[in-house]
DNA sequence: ACTGTTTCTTAAGATACCTTATGGGTACGT
DNA sequence: ACGTACCCATAAGGTATCTTAAGAAACAGT
């Protein structure tokens, strides 16, 4: 199993030592995850947080008129799981479905738990983890209140351009919050100009 | 000073020992603040965390065309503070304005930071703030994404019905995204069916 | 109580974005 | 290697939202 990347990521945050590092590979499990496939459907309960070695995923829901609406992508060293329902062990809402096969490290909500209660420090990298992906949505919520889809498509190019060559655009055009048609007349001008 | 709400507030999410109270009530200092005053603006870091005791406030950024969107209002009981700007320690992008008289709790950074390090509880703490913060933020996000004004306007209202006769409709249209003109349609529309 | 400022509304014309439909190209699973 | 499903582009007509301008009502500071 192949712990390192996760293990590289929280010490940039805040190192860890030997015991810390044996929790981590002692609970987070190794998951390969075909595309197309589910690790989260609405209706369930998350149970795990989950951090991407390979691949990548989407995470989106669909709205009452059946139309799917894409929240986040997750690409290599990206976490990804839902908040709400993991942590109100509520019902999700929300669908996390593998974009290319994959492979991923999973904690369960349980061992989560124990982590931040056995190793405190697990708390700190947490609430920084939380404090960027906070900055990350307020900054989206800014684009959306303030920007033209053009303007929020070129930011996306210039924030995710490893998402370029690798995401179709309908699912960006779902993560802007317009029509892949009309994505299709933004790229045009674009490219024109 | 009044630090009995802040202190009634943590213990909702994890009780405090005596300790723990004694550097509350020693660290977060109480100020007055006047309609129409700003606790930041703009190239301003924001060095502080702050809690309304009393009052109402809008946090805002203004576009390149002059213009103001509000990202988030704080009455009693909630957070504000440009958290981009207090972790990274860069000028702020942001306003947060009074929009009545009003009364805060703030803490120092530095405070903070040795909150953090001496009463390991806070990270807990603060981490189920960001946590919660970032739901928020994501149901946002949907509702940005995926509703139309019309939609999102009477979410609002659902959500924070304690805003309806606190916050003027231009206040409530920058946080929407919508012109007031606009908003005022919207409102003329649902007054009638 | 007065006065200046801010707020809310209305309306007309402009722009951004959506819907539906269609066709050609490309990638994927078998 | 094949067929099928998916992806991207284009276009016409429709709806949502913006811009500008103006007046009436409500409010804030003195």
């Amino acid at each position: 199993m192949n712990t390192k990347p996760l293990i590289d990521y929280f010490n940039k945050i805040l190192p860890l030592d030997d015991e810390e590092k044996v929790f981590v590979e002692a609970f987070f499990k190794e998951r390969r995850v075909k595309r197309r496939q589910f690790i989260l459907q609405e209706g369930e309960i998350c149970m795990h947080n989950t951090f991407v070695l390979e691949g990548c995923f989407r995470m989106y829901f669909i709205d009452d008129k059946g139309k799917e609406h894409n929240l986040q992508f997750a690409v290599e060293n990206w976490w990804i799981g839902d908040i709400s329902s993991f942590h109100a062990e509520e019902p999700s809402k929300l669908y996390i479905e593998a974009v290319e096969n994959s492979i991923i490290l999973q904690i369960k909500k349980e061992d989560q738990l124990n982590l931040f209660v056995d190793y405190p420090k697990f708390n700190r990298i947490f609430r920084v983890l939380a404090e960027n992906a906070m900055v990350g949505l307020q900054q989206r919520t800014i684009q959306n209140i303030s920007s033209t889809a053009e303007e929020r498509y070129l930011d996306f190019l210039k924030r995710y351009p490893q998402f370029f060559n690798r995401i179709s655009n309908i699912q960006i055009a779902s993560y802007l919050g317009v029509t892949p048609e009309f994505l299709s007349a933004i790229r045009k001008k674009i490219a024109k100009s």
